[in-house]
DNA sequence: CGAGGGTTTGAAGTGCATCAAATAGTGTGG
DNA sequence: CCACACTATTTGATGCACTTCAAACCCTCG
């Protein structure tokens, strides 16, 4: 089991830096966990003493007001990292994180890490260049937000899901329930219904449950890039 | 005039931890410059090369798509940075910056701080907590935009003009144009205007020009922190 | 087959955007 | 100090996008 963490740790690009020391240290504190569809991880202001590192599956962050409505702020997947902002600012998570598709996590604890950041430089970078990475990917966001209507915004997710390069005909698989990519994507579920027929008139698609099969990939593009500041692809520019 | 980078550069407590060489070297290849509104720093896309430290005034941080529309990211003033996220990530600006109100800033070359974060461990790690804060301002950012309406995006910002602490009556100055503080919360000027206006009649408020009189801060409070996930105050939580 | 969640569709309402025009405010030159 | 020009802000009227509430449909799984 420890053998496992040992071997996923050290597959984990923000980590490539440390020691084989540390990593081991790392992994004997870690722990490998499975969890299904519905498990809270935490709470928005729960203590943070745990990062997170997502082996597979669909995490859901989000925030809730007190009467119940809630914003998904990000939904994380495979490489994804969770806690990292916990590190520096304050001990409390400032989302709520929820497994939405069954996931396999690491958890370690941050003191580790804090600890090994503030003793080796390039993890230091290597968590700045992955912070930077994502405050870009937010005001990508907001920009999405701001200036998309929702077929548009469909569409962008939809690329995001798409392979490198694709030209043409291509198929795409919608990674978790219609209702949460809505909530992804800040709209209602009826929104997202109707939104995805508008684009499914607007570019060539055929719409099969969760698989989309669109006819001219370059039509796709077209039609959700020219709202967007950053052309296409806006690769990890976009959440 | 080199006296007084130095003396800017080390009150900025992002690098309290620098030796002092490092502050007098990094002050003789800074500048220190004053821009009037509209003067644009640098443009999205742009390669980028110089980091800022804004001293006074404001700046407005915006992606702008092709057909002419943008999105307007924050608005940032005072002991705020900019181009912190072209340190690693790539070295094009992420968006375009443009000053608001007549602004100082501190120029430094990027190149410069890049190396010296990769010597400095606490340097490091100030810069890692400082974009943790945004990281997470931007988080409440997507939160407002998902979940409140207009009068309560606006009464959120007021909030945030006000001194902390305030109880009672309290006088907020708007520091910039309306229709900048418009685009600011991602609306028209002219629903900012009447959200205003609604905000006005639900909390009692005088407004002049630029100068609203709050009657009863609380009751600002109330009415802008119910749709809010983090309670009052949401401090460095908020953008 | 039947229960239950996810998804779609319909009808009606709301909030914000848009277009247009009036008004207030600001700085300028006479 | 005033009249003018120009911009910021407000107000009105209308339209559209998205939401909300309700109900039907569909799909999966016991």
């Amino acid at each position: 089991m420890s053998e496992q963490i040992v071997n996923n740790i050290s597959k984990i690009p923000l980590f490539e830096s440390c020691s084989d020391e540390f990593l081991d240290h790392l992994a004997h504190q870690s722990g490998l966990k499975s969890y299904s569809k519905g498990k809270v991880l935490f709470l928005s202001n729960d203590s943070a003493d745990t990062f997170y590192f997502i082996v597979s599956g669909w995490i859901k962050l989000f925030k809730e007001t007190i009467d119940g409505s809630q914003a998904v702020i990000d939904i994380l997947t495979t490489g994804h990292i969770l806690g990292d902002t916990s590190l520096f600012q304050s001990d409390l998570y400032p989302y709520s994180a929820e497994i939405v598709e069954t996931a396999e996590v690491i958890t370690m604890p941050l003191s580790i890490l804090k600890s090994e950041i503030e003793s080796n430089p390039k993890l230091a970078l290597a968590m700045l260049s992955s912070m930077a990475r994502y405050r870009r990917q937010q005001d990508q966001e907001i920009e999405n937000r701001t200036l998309k209507n929702a077929p548009q915004r469909i569409g962008c997710f939809l690329l995001r899901l798409a392979p490198a390069n694709q030209t043409g005909k291509t198929v795409i698989q919608l990674p978790y329930d219609k209702t949460l990519v809505a909530s992804r994507l800040g709209m209602q579920p009826e929104t997202f219904s109707r939104a995805l027929s508008k684009l499914k008139t607007a570019v060539a698609m055929d719409i099969k449950g969760a698989t989309i099969t669109i006819q001219n990939y370059e039509d796709l593009i077209e039609y959700a890039c020219s709202a967007c500041s950053s052309g296409f692809p806006c690769q990890d520019l976009c959440a």
